[in-house]
DNA sequence: AAATATTTTTAGCCTTGACTAAAAATAAAA
DNA sequence: TTTTATTTTTAGTCAAGGCTAAAAATATTT
C-alpha cells in the first residue's frame, strides 16, 4: 500500500481545510472551503469528493467536511514546509516579511526525500514564522504561546509584539512603517471609547492606532 | 502585450530542446524531444504546436524545431536557476551531488520577483553548479571553459576534474567513492591499448578506471 | 405547514498534458 | 523508381482541476 503522493491543489485544499476547522471547529462546509480557496463551490464538491476517496477527508454531502488523520499529517506538513521556506526567504535572502507569502506557497510543495528536515537544521530549527506563527515540528507538534490582541491592552500596559491576525501586503508593510515589526517593544497611553483606537508608544516613537490594527496584532504582554 | 507566463510542462520542454541543440546543433527532431522528455512522440507533436503558438519555437511540421530568441531566454534562465538551487542544496543543505537533480528540477519553475537574483546573491555568484556545469549570469551569458575527456590524457598527463557528461546518480555516486570529486587532482599513470581502461592516481590512491570513465570526467589539463 | 431563500450538488463544458492506434509523410533499400 | 521502413502527425481518449447553469437539498420565513 504506497500511499500515492498528493497533488499540489490536493494539498492546497487540504491546508486550507485545517485553517478553517483551526478558527471555526467542526465540520467545514463547501462554501466557506471555496472561500478560502478562491474557487467555485463546484470546483470545492469536486475536490472533496477527490480528497474522500484518497480517504484524506471525512465528507459528508451537504453536512460538510473534516480531515482525517492523515489529511491532518499531510496539512501540517505542508504549514511547516511553509513556514519554514518563510523563515528562509527572510532570514537568508532578506525579502521582506510582506513579500513571501507567494513564494511559499509555491516551494511548500517541493517533494523529496530530506528537504524538510536539511532546511530546518540549516536555519537553526526556529519555532516560529516571519509573521509570528508557529512551525509545527517533525513530528507535528505545535508550539503554544500566549499573546492577546492588542485591543485587550489598557493605558499603561506594555507589550511585545509577537503575531499578526491580518497577513495581507499591506497590513504588514503598514506595521513596518510603524516600527511594529516581531520583537517590537510597545505601550498603551490611552485608549479613546469612542472607536477603540490606542495612543501608543513604539519605542521613541509615538502613533495612534485603529481599532482595525488593535483587532489584527498580538502582543505579549510584559 | 503582458506575456503569459509558461507552464512547468512548456518550461521543461523548452530546456530539453536547449540542451539537444547544444549536444547536436541543427533543428531538433520530435522523436529526440521526446526521448529526452521520456514522453511519446505524439505528446511531444502537441507541445511543439503550443510552443509556437506562444512564439516560443519556430517548427516546422516533419522537419524539427528551433528556439525562438524567446524561447532561447526562458531555457537559459530555467537553466540558471536549477543550477543556482543545486549549489543551494549541496552548499548550503548539505546535500551530495547525486542527490540534488529531482530537487532542482522542481525548484526551477518557481515563479516570482528577484527570487533568482537573491539566491545568486546569497549564494556568492557561483559561476559553476556542483557538477562543473556553467551558471550563466542573469542577462544568458555563458562562462566558458576548456576541459577535456580524461580518455584524452597521456600517461604522465595530470589535471583537475572540472566536470562531468554523465549526471546519473550512480556515476556520481562512483566517482565521489574514488575521491574524484569537483577539484580533484589525477595523474595517468598507465594506459590499456586494448580497452582504453587508465591507471590513475588520485591524490594518493591509485585506481584504474575504465574507457566508460574516462569518457564520460572531464578535467582540466595541469 | 407552505413558501421562499440559501447552500450544495450535479451536469455539461473547457484546457492542459498525457496516452494508444491509425494515417500520412519522409527516408532508405531493393 | 518502386517498395519498404522509419518518423511524424492526427484522431480519439483520459484524468485533473477549473468554470457556469440548473437541479436538488437544507434552512429560514411567513
Ligand atoms: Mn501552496
Ligand atoms: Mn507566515
Ligand atoms: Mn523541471
Ligand atoms: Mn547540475
Amino acid at each position: 500500500m504506497s500511499a500515492i503522493l498528493p497533488t499540489s491543489a490536493e494539498e492546497n485544499y487540504l491546508k486550507a481545510i485545517f485553517k478553517i476547522a483551526e478558527k471555526e471547529p467542526g465540520p467545514v462546509l463547501t462554501n466557506a472551503l471555496a472561500a478560502e480557496m478562491g474557487t467555485s463551490a463546484a470546483s470545492a464538491t469536486d475536490m472533496l469528493k477527490r480528497l474522500s476517496d484518497k480517504q484524506l477527508v471525512a465528507y459528508e454531502k451537504y453536512r460538510g467536511v473534516t480531515l482525517s488523520e492523515a489529511g491532518s499529517r499531510l496539512a501540517t506538513s505542508l504549514i511547516r514546509k511553509h513556514r519554514l521556506w518563510e523563515v528562509f526567504l527572510v532570514d537568508k535572502l532578506g525579502f521582506a516579511w510582506d513579500e513571501v507569502h507567494e513564494f511559499a506557497e509555491q516551494l511548500e510543495h517541493i517533494q523529496g526525500e530530506n528537504l524538510t528536515e536539511r532546511l530546518d537544521d540549516f536555519l537553526g530549527h526556529p519555532r516560529f514564522d516571519p509573521h509570528g506563527d508557529p512551525i509545527p515540528d517533525a513530528k507535528g507538534r505545535w508550539q503554544h504561546r500566549t499573546q492577546t490582541r492588542l485591543l485587550t491592552l489598557s493605558p499603561g500596559q506594555r507589550g511585545i509584539v509577537t503575531g499578526v491576525d491580518d497577513h495581507s501586503p499591506t497590513f504588514l508593510q503598514y506595521l513596518a512603517e510603524m516600527g511594529l515589526s516581531l520583537g517590537a517593544e510597545l505601550e498603551v497611553l490611552e485608549r479613546t471609547a469612542y472607536d477603540q483606537s490606542a495612543k501608543v508608544r513604539i519605542g521613541e516613537r509615538e502613533a495612534v492606532l485603529s481599532e482595525k490594527v488593535g483587532q489584527n496584532l498580538f502582543v505579549r504582554i510584559i
